[in-house]
DNA sequence: CACTTATTTGTCTCATTGACAATAATAAGG
DNA sequence: CCTTATTATTGTCAATGAGACAAATAAGTG
């Protein structure tokens, strides 16, 4: 009943001869955001060639023999962006499997999302296929073509941001090192499609322990271009911003000290 | 720059001959958990052979060519258990790919957590490999020696149910269909390892939009041991106990209908 | 100096939470 | 029958946090 993974194969004896496993590519796909004009906006790629040539698609790649998903992960976004690897998140969110997923052969591809500051440009040019920057909004009204199971995976990627901004200060990911608070809860209007009053936002945001913001030394405040000009924040070094906020466990009436 | 995922592969040619595909083996693990005597634990079985002899793994099995990983791990569920797959939870929480995370070849893993009301019978007895259910506890005390990267595998399960517990109603497929209120927060207790108020815990999840409680008919009651009997209940027929509550998006401020 | 704009702080109300007490329903024992 | 033990359920109250909304602050501009 409980049997060694490698020990049998129902349909076809193996060993540990490679040969003896149906070929699988193991791909990881990486669905890259950012906040453009107040709006959350997603790098897609356009595809040259067939099958769904026309279609848009996340940018993705093999996962190489020596590379384990995430840095492969890490490589396509700089290679598509640009983007340092440690000035971006990178966070898997699930793996997509399913035997006819890809026309040509299986394929397994694990997915990523990235939460960008501000990509460099939007870098479209090049050979056969073209990249943009595609407003969620558009994705989700369904208005773009999108190749593969790359839909349902896009749609799970807003998902995953939108409930990881509740919970998380991974909102500070969008913004560059230095923000204001309206920076950051621009943010959060543009991911959850909403409004939120400043004022009560400001206090969430200083007041709460999710969020560890502390003033920079010498702050290089630009002129704002009408109003009051807002004082810029960052993220303490030492905080992570994966970290959530500690909801559960109200007091250590258990036994264990709590990790 | 932005290639095609199928166009060229660096190190090696690749058209569609699968033998051009670096051999990497799929498989599925699931994190079984129950609660038994008020504690969490995890369904793990002992390796009859190398690597890791002796050691303890999840149960898991490979993803069969025409199988979607979904599929593979409840059918791994049902073999390891006998637990019918729409009788429990079944989740994808994460995917380990490290190249060297099984000494043998490359195998990635697609990982899933399971929640299920109180499994038939320790079942262990078989031929090489032995399984048993360990107390989640001990396994984080580090007790257990773990086989491949199965000590990650199980800190993150955990992790995820322990999280999932607090947006959604998930707890409740860790009951039997008609469960009282005690039975409910005995999974939270066990699963936080913490204590909870009855009383407040009782107001909470009847009066709480995430946990849809009705009286089933004809409660077939238990004569409980001592003191009052409790009553039972059931999680509402068309409720998703998947949905988490929707705390965010305030009011409709924006434009969209807030799907 | 008004006027405009945007940030930041203040105030009030309401809902939720957690601590803790009180009541209800049953079994068991005299 | 009456008391006690035990568990389930309901009540009460204070503290906290969120949201609505108003006010004050800090700039730039004409």
């Amino acid at each position: 009943m409980c049997e060694n993974i490698f020990v049998t194969f129902p349909e076809r004896p193996s060993g540990y001869d490679p040969r003896a496993f149906p070929p699988v590519a193991v791909t990881v796909d990486v669905a890259v955001m950012t906040i453009r004009s107040d709006d959350l906006q997603m790098l897609l790629i356009e595809r040259g060639e067939e099958p769904f040539r026309g279609s848009w698609a996340l940018p993705g790649g093999f996962v190489r023999p020596d590379e384990d998903p995430a840095g492969a992960a890490a490589r396509e976004l700089a290679e598509e962006t640009g983007v340092r690897p440690e000035a971006a998140h990178l966070e898997q969110f699930g793996c997509y499997g399913d035997p006819r997923r890809d026309p040509r052969m299986r394929v397994i591809t694990i997915a990523y999302w990235a939460a960008c500051p501000e990509l460099p440009t939007p870098l479209s040019g090049g050979d056969a296929a073209s990249a943009d920057l595609i407003p969620v909004s558009k994705l989700e009204r369904g208005g773009v073509p999108l190749a593969f199971d790359h839909d349902k995976i896009v749609r799970d990627a807003v998902e995953c941001v939108r409930a990881k901004l509740e919970t998380t200060a991974l909102a500070a990911r969008f913004c560059p090192r230095e923000f204001t608070i309206t920076d950051l809860r621009r943010v959060y209007e543009a991911v959850w499609n909403t409004t939120l009053d400043a004022g009560n936002f400001q206090r969430k945001v200083r007041y709460n322990s999710v969020f560890q913001l502390v003033r920079p030394r010498r702050s290089e405040q630009e002129t704002p271009l009408r109003g009051r000009p807002a004082s810029l924040w960052t993220v303490q070094a030492d905080a992570d911003p994966t970290l959530d906020t500690p909801f559960r466990r109200p007091r250590g009436t258990a036994d264990s000290p709590s990790a």
